[in-house]
DNA sequence: ATTATAACTTAGTAATTTACTAGGGAATTA
DNA sequence: TAATTCCCTAGTAAATTACTAAGTTATAAT
């Protein structure tokens, strides 16, 4: 189990892509830009992205990415696995012996919370964030990038 | 927010400090030896450990470390955020620009999942852990070190 | 067809974090 | 006094992160 900044990359990046792939694809110079991740680093990740299914590329000029599922079927785990490679079980697999109980009684424990962890965040899609975001008007301190702000996203002045 | 082998072994020190800290503290070497963590390594955790009042070091012979609070004091976020100080929260600070409310949409979509799992790990003890572990049978494959273990946990052969 | 676009791919690298080694000091018990 | 164990600092190898560079391939527009 492991979550960083990779895989809020991840998340944000996909994120961008629920928002803005209504209408034709987004291209990861946008989302370069939008998230302030250099390209090339964008194009490790959804790589990855791409290897999972998650997201579907469109080649050529007016080309980007799509969403590879619907938002409602990209739980946050799914993304998280799909950068991040959490694989990271510790069932004592043969190798490393179990110390006379102590030590794999220890992992099997942070097992279970591993486990607990992940069935929490593969409930959480895309979807359920964009709406929660709607409806607790989640946005930035709105002083004075107001009227900036209002133009792009198209709200009356 | 930020989840490592860091964490981990944070995490496992202190279970065990809880299945083991009843009769007398427990030294690091022992969780050394028990976890297969470098004793200089684990010094720095429980640097950390200790700052946020999570253990209790007593010195001399004899000596070694207690929990700071009861078991069911402690939750695992308490523990992850000493080591990890996921304090990574990305309401974009005055310092890095909105870029039209796109950037800072996102990031606060992101801010509400990681306080999500955050209060998901806050709810979640050590002694929750202890507690379902003894009840799911959470043990490494019950093969040969059947007896030793019962032994630790107190189980009638 | 040619050209521009943008996905894809690979290799290399600076910066950071992880995990450890080394060498001590300070408090406490025997 | 001596042994033990926490405590502290500095240095470092290994891994990971995030990026730069330099391409190739597919597609749409001209």
């Amino acid at each position: 189990m492991r979550l960083s900044t990779k895989g809020r990359y991840a998340v944000t990046a996909m994120l961008d892509l629920a928002l803005n792939g209504q209408d034709g694809p987004v291209t990861l110079a946008d989302i370069s830009e939008n998230q302030g991740i250099s390209l090339s680093y964008l194009e490790q990740l959804f790589a990855a992205l791409r290897a999972k299914k998650l997201v579907r590329g469109v080649r050529g000029p007016g080309g980007g990415y799509f969403l590879g599922r619907e938002a409602d079927e990209i739980s946050i785990a799914n993304i998280i696995c799909a950068v991040d490679e959490w694989v990271e079980f510790t069932r004592c697999q043969g190798k490393q012996d179990c110390r006379g109980g102590q030590r794999c009684l220890t992992h099997s424990l942070w097992d279970d919370l591993s486990r607990q962890i992940y069935d929490f965040l593969e409930e959480i899609t895309l979807a359920d964030l964009v709406e929660r975001g709607r409806n607790s008007d989640a946005g930035c301190d709105r002083h004075k990038g107001d009227q900036l702000l209002d133009e792009m996203t198209g709200k009356a002045a």
